[in-house]
DNA sequence: AGTCGATATGTTATAACGTAACAACCCCTT
DNA sequence: AAGGGGTTGTTACGTTATAACATATCGACT
């Protein structure tokens, strides 16, 4: 919720104070788990800390890696199970371009997310857009479910040093 | 597959004749490929003539298996390459959600697509879209360069059917 | 207490997707 | 004929993802 200055500007980039981020997120997580009924268990709730880490998408590979690390399980399904808990829950996005995963920037509202994504310095910003297909799809009958909505490009600090 | 009628309202479900379809985006393709010097090599073409079969995305190893089958190759790179050159040229789209590749509804314009993915039947529409996150973008300082626009849902035909 | 069901985790094995690196070939030009 | 650019062939791997089955945990009920 909501202390964010956090991904700044439509919520991204930019300085914020990132351990009040975390523990928002976390806190958040655990009163929606409460009130849902699910089970925040200690890989679920180990796997949403590596990820709140940073802004950066991390492959479940990179968090079974960590999790490895500290004992908490080696196996692809067990990253995997908690990442698609995370996801169904909307604690956790899943960023297709990159086939990783980041930790959502506002957990306590239902929203579909939009990322812009650094090819430079691989951060990844959450923003909201509108629907950019409603016409098309209005028009032709197709029922949207949901949409994936990812630019790529380089963030502001990124833009300054080099364009490779 | 083929026989598809498919394609049409904003460009993609609905009937439509797909043979011309076909060999006006081969035709298009040839011209683009003469007039950028690049060579338009039996593989290359024989990928695109697969995935001009219909409106349906293929995955690479779909498209090698086609291609095995008629000699043409048969070790991933060649897959690859093939349909990387077609996606450079804009002959061919990626799907990132989908990992899968599709026949540009119009490769004769430069353009940044959208797609509508039917779950229930596969068929992919191409669109367009506005750009979702110009505000966000321009807000907070990030260049886009490429966006991603894929939206998931059922198709007109699917629709009625059921809604698993 | 015992057992049933629901949920979560552990493990094996394999499927699906993708690429680096080098060799061979073809065509064109010098 | 030699060399260069581009394309294809091949080997060998790396990365991402899931099906299927075994084990464990916990609460509800008898």
């Amino acid at each position: 919720m909501a202390r964010h200055d956090t991904s700044a500007t439509p919520l991204g980039f930019a300085a914020h104070d990132h351990t009040a981020c975390q523990s928002s997120a976390l806190a958040t997580a655990d009163q929606l788990c409460a009130a849902r009924r699910v089970q925040f268990t200690p890989v679920r709730r180990r796997v949403l800390e590596i990820l709140l880490e940073s802004h950066e998408a991390l492959g479940a590979y990179d968090v079974l890696a960590r999790l490895n690390a500290e004992g908490l399980g080696s196996k692809p399904p067990v990253a995997y199970r908690a990442l698609a808990f995370l996801v169904d829950q909307g604690f956790v996005h899943r960023i297709e371009r990159l086939n990783a995963f980041i930790a959502c920037a506002d957990p306590s509202h239902d929203h579909s997310p939009a990322f812009m994504i650094c090819r430079a310095c691989g951060t990844v910003a959450e923003a909201h857009a509108q629907m950019p297909l409603g016409d098309s799809a209005a028009r032709s009958g197709f029922q949207i479910e949901q949409t994936v909505i990812e630019a790529e490009g380089l963030c502001p600090d990124c833009q300054e040093v080099r364009t490779p």
